[in-house]
DNA sequence: GTTATATGCTTTCGATGAAGACGCAATATG
DNA sequence: CATATTGCGTCTTCATCGAAAGCATATAAC
């Protein structure tokens, strides 16, 4: 399951795609309409400010708007920038790897399932953008 | 990412898998073996027991061994019992299921993402078995 | 029935994550 | 320049997780 962070960043992220009008949009409304903690929210903007996704502006009229294009920012950057780890164990992430004790991955069958895992949930998030997300309308 | 606790639950498995004989096989033996906290450990295959998967006897010969064959368990129970939900969000989990604030599920294309996710996942979590796992050999 | 051997149960401690409180710094507007 | 507005930074609190310790209970062997 996806930590709380990753899940405000997400309904953030989709919150300002939608209203994306080259003007900048109040953390407090972002928060407000999609029910996020204020402070926590500030937080998750600020990461992806610091990352080049989002930028602000401050004083009056200030606010958050994207850096780079929704069409560009891919699920499993957000994913790996504010989760850490798409892969479910250290052995099988490429960005996060992490040596197996006492389990030559060669030879483990847990980690190759894993793999499995990972692969197919890269193939969706690695070709699914932001603006995927929030123009949907079935 | 898996919890700590989930991740020696499937080391655990594999490595009672692969000693199975029947004879009742040591906590200890478990926890040396495959790197696992001794009394963490206790407590995943006490889980396991309740659960039905495995079985125990104590005193003196005592140990843990297999209640159910481990090519019945699939991987998926064990992530669902020890873990929690394998969905990312909670209002795509079908075990673990909770509305979103805020979010009309079938106008969400957060959801609907996180719902191919699943979907790929679950495809290969209900389709091996503990003995999937444990006997491969490439 | 006593003893050694194992599991079973409860509590505790530290680390991390979620969330709130408060004050500081930057900027648009008059 | 003054002031209101808004993002930024730090500190505290509360819950959960990972991990360990200690005691209780069951049983096989003698």
């Amino acid at each position: 399951m996806l930590s709380m962070k990753t899940q405000y960043a997400f309904k953030a992220l989709m919150y300002l795609a939608q209203k994306d009008n080259g003007e900048p949009i109040l953390i407090a409304e972002i928060a407000e309409k999609k029910n996020i903690p204020l402070k926590f929210l500030e937080n998750i903007l600020l990461e992806l400010k610091k990352a080049g996704v989002l930028d602000s502006k401050k004083g009056k009229g200030g606010g958050y708007f994207f850096n780079q294009r929704p069409t560009d920012v891919r699920l499993a950057k957000i994913m790996r920038l504010i989760e850490g780890p798409i892969a479910l164990l250290p052995c099988v992430s490429l960005n996060f790897y992490q040596k197996c004790k006492n389990c030559d991955e060669r030879h483990c069958g847990l980690s190759n399932v894993m793999k499995e895992v990972r692969d197919a949930t890269l193939l969706i998030l690695e070709n699914k953008t932001v603006a995927d997300i929030a123009f949907i309308n079935i």
